[in-house]
Order: C-alpha cells, then structure tokens, then sequence
DNA sequence: GCCATGTGGAGATATTCCCTCCGTTTCCTG
DNA sequence: CAGGAAACGGAGGGAATATCTCCACATGGC
C-alpha cells in the first residue's frame, strides 16, 4: 500500500495503520458498515483525527479493506467451474459464495448496498455473471438441478442463506451452512432421504438472545478488541 | 376506537383520522415502521400537527394499526392444528405466518424489532409457542418433516422467505411463495421430484430493479396514494 | 354568527455521523 | 540530546434526519 514516490511513514504511524485496518476489519465484519471511525479509532485507542489523516475518508477505509477480496469472488466461480461433477460444482459455487458474504457483514454491505465502491463491485458483478449462468445450466442440464431454478434466484437464496447468519452470527457463527443445507435440499431434483445438517440448531435461549441484537435501535455495541496506547506501548483490552 | 366517556370526533376530524390510519398503513406496509409521521402527514393531506393530536405519538399510530393483525398469528397457528394431515397442518402454518409477516414491512418491524409493542408482542409469541411445538412435532411423528428440524428453525425459515420478499415487493410481490416451496421441498423428508413453483423468478431486469431499492441511504420514497384537502373535499391525487 | 374544535407547518430539540482543526506529543536524525 | 518534521487526540463544526410542540388561523355545527 506504500505508493512508489512516497517516504515510508514513521514507525508508530505504521503500526497505527496495521491497528485501524485490523480493527476496522473485525467492526465491520461484525456490525457493517454502518460502523462510525469514532468508534473504529476509539477500539484502536486512537483518536478520530488520526484515523483520517490514514484515511482520508470511509470510503478509502472501506476500498483498502475489501478490494482484494470482492476479486475473490471470480476465482470461486471460476473454480466452480472446473469441478468436473456438475451438481458439486453448483454446490462449490454457493458455499464458496455464500462463506465470503455471510461471515462479514461489511463485505455484504459492499456486495449488496449500492453505497461505496460502486464501479468496482459493477465491474465484478459483470464479469462473473456469464460464469454463473453456466454453472447453473451445467447442473440443470445434468438433471441434478431443478429446472425452474433461474439465475435470479441466486441472488435471492444468497440472501436467504445470509440473512440467517446475520440474526445469528453473535449466538452461533457459521449457522448459515445448515440453512444452506436445507437450501439445497430444496434445489435437487429428487432424492430419497435428507443430506445431514452441518450445524446445530439455535436452542430456545440463543435464539432469544438472537433476537435481542436485532433491534435497530439497540445494535449490540459488541465488544471487540479494544487498545490501548501508552508510552509507545499497545495494549490489548478484553 | 371512540372510548366511551368521549365526545366524538367533529366530522371534518374523524374523516381525517381514518385517512391517517388508511395512509399510514400502507406506507408502514411498503417500506416499515422507519416512514415519518411528517410523510404521514404528507400523504394524507393534512399537516403534522393533525396527526399528532390524533395520535398523540408514532407508537399510538402503531398500536391503532397493528394491535388486531398480531392476534391473528394465534388463529392461524389453532387453524394449522385443526388440520387432519399434520404435513399439510406445517404448511398452512407457514403460509398463513408468513404472509402476515412477508406482505406488510411494518408488521414484520413491530414483530422482530423490539421497539413497538413489546408487551403485545412478547404476549402473543408466549401463547403461540406450545402450540407451534405441537405442529412441527406432529408432522415430525408422522414422517413427513425431517427429523432434525427444530422449532428455532421456524423463525429462521420464515426471517428467510421473508427477506426475499422484502427486496422485491416493489417489482414482484408476493414472490416469498417461490421461496416458501423450494424451503418446503427441502425440509420434507424425502420427495420423488420438485413441486411446482407458484411464482416466476424475477426476470434480469427486475433483479436490477429491486437491488436499486436496497440501498438504504435512497430508500425508495415510493408514491403512494396522496391525499389534497380543500374546501372539505378531499381528492386522491395518483 | 359564535366559539369549541380542529388545522398547518415552521421550528425547537435531540441525535447521529462525517470530518476538520490545532495545540500537544512523539519519533528520528544529525 | 536537541530540534524540527511527522503524527496524535479529541472537541466541536456542519449536515442530516426524526420526533414532537406551539399558536395564529380556519371550520363545522348548534
């Protein structure tokens, strides 16, 4: 990220950098972009003026944390491609898919939101869509997948599959694998017995708790890793 | 809605209320509880101070609006019962919960949200939720619900169908039934082939469509009915 | 025609978020 | 170790956005 021209930043601010990406990374991954750089500096144990002068916006944060990984999506489908069995390869393709956005919510903003990095999602999103159809049409035509399965539906089963994760990351993280499960259990065309799920179910209290951190207002203010920093010394606070 | 003790309304006041309760209804349903009480206002032709004296907050407006619909949940759950098939008793439930839920944002708000009607609510899924366990318990027993299906998954199942719903209730509503039957056909047991999807896919164009609404920062202010009031007549302007 | 009842909508109040500014502190080089 | 460039902290400016109040003015019904 050290542009070519430019002198290497000062050991501490260095750090600093690493700090906020780490951070920012995790807040986000948990709570969205909706997250503040207030809130990003103070669990870095920095000040908000320091975050800016690193980023000179959210948007730039936002592009330095997540345009490697929006590239990944084209490798998954692409990967999915080459499994030779059709019906896996479908199933590559959803998990692969499915893993990047549910587990970060900040990453789904990015996908799904229309709010920042607008060309380069637009970009992907193009250039991975014939891909798909493929994929699709592969498994369809294979007699694995069923055959009103439209490549719209991707989007919305993505949704379906992420929207879980999302009411459940903080009680049971990964949850989303077994409604994927279900998910493809409704997509074969036929099969004699249900495919195990990979992950247990919420208990009655979890999905209480779940429930709880759904309200808007009260988004949990869950607790990441906090810093502090002293005397050129960082430390971590539970 | 008239308590006993009280004068009724002028007639000029009592139209008007009925017209608030007509509008915000509808905006409520189409894009949730986050309409403004200013918009209400708006819609109906009349200025914010008339809403807020017949409803003295946003709240009162809620509970006027959703108090009867909340109870319906606990008949639909008593009618699945009274189904002979218990497979078809699990369906039923589904449907007729989800459709509450999936077809009208604001009902959906005060039920998952913990910001409305918290006592009604908490109320009602109390009462509901033994019976809800006889449900799936009996389609369990009768060997048509898969085995490892628990009652938890029911809110996760229907925060899924329903979330399809919500990104495309502009371009093609009631689309949550396609959703309904892929989720059905994979929570059977076993099947012989697919069954037949009640709604069409969205088409390319309207995936685009639907996913321009879904940034939240330009929230859709869809037009809906406006109201002009003037020398006591009230007109509908499209 | 009178007046209790009802109305409009500007704006007070509160909150939230992005970002700037500048007095102070820290690093690093000579 | 001293001096200057670089970095830091965090109060607060400014822009949105929402809820709700207030009161001069309009209206319906007796």
């Amino acid at each position: 990220m050290v542009q070519p021209g430019m002198k290497p930043l000062r050991r501490d601010a260095a750090d600093n950098r690493e700090r906020i990406l780490s951070v920012a990374g995790d807040l986000f991954a948990r709570r969205g972009l909706q997250v503040t750089l207030d809130e990003v500096a103070h669990s870095a144990g920095l000040g908000v003026g320091t975050v800016y002068r690193r980023f000179p916006n959210k948007e730039l944060l936002v592009e330095a944390l997540f345009e490697r990984r929006i590239f990944d999506m084209v490798q998954i489908v692409q990967d999915s491609l080459a499994i030779a069995d059709a019906w896996d390869g479908f199933v590559h393709l959803l998990e692969g898919l499915f893993a990047l956005e549910a587990e970060d919510q900040g990453l789904r903003d990015v996908i799904i939101g229309a709010s920042y990095m607008k060309e380069t999602v637009a970009k992907v999103k193009a250039q991975i869509e014939p891909l798909l159809n493929q994929v699709i049409n592969r498994a369809k035509n294979q007699g694995s997948l069923r055959q009103d399965f439209n490549t719209t539906d991707l989007s919305m089963i993505k949704a379906m599959a992420t929207v879980a994760e999302s009411y459940c990351q903080s009680v049971s993280p990964g949850i989303w694998r077994r409604y994927l499960v279900i998910l493809l259990d409704g997509l074969k065309v036929q099969r004699s017995t249900t495919t195990p799920l990979p992950v247990a179910a919420l208990d009655h209290d979890q999905l209480i708790e779940a429930f709880k951190s759904w309200d808007p207002k009260k988004r949990v203010k869950d607790s990441t890793d906090c810093y502090r920093v002293s005397n050129s010394k960082v430390t971590k606070i539970p």
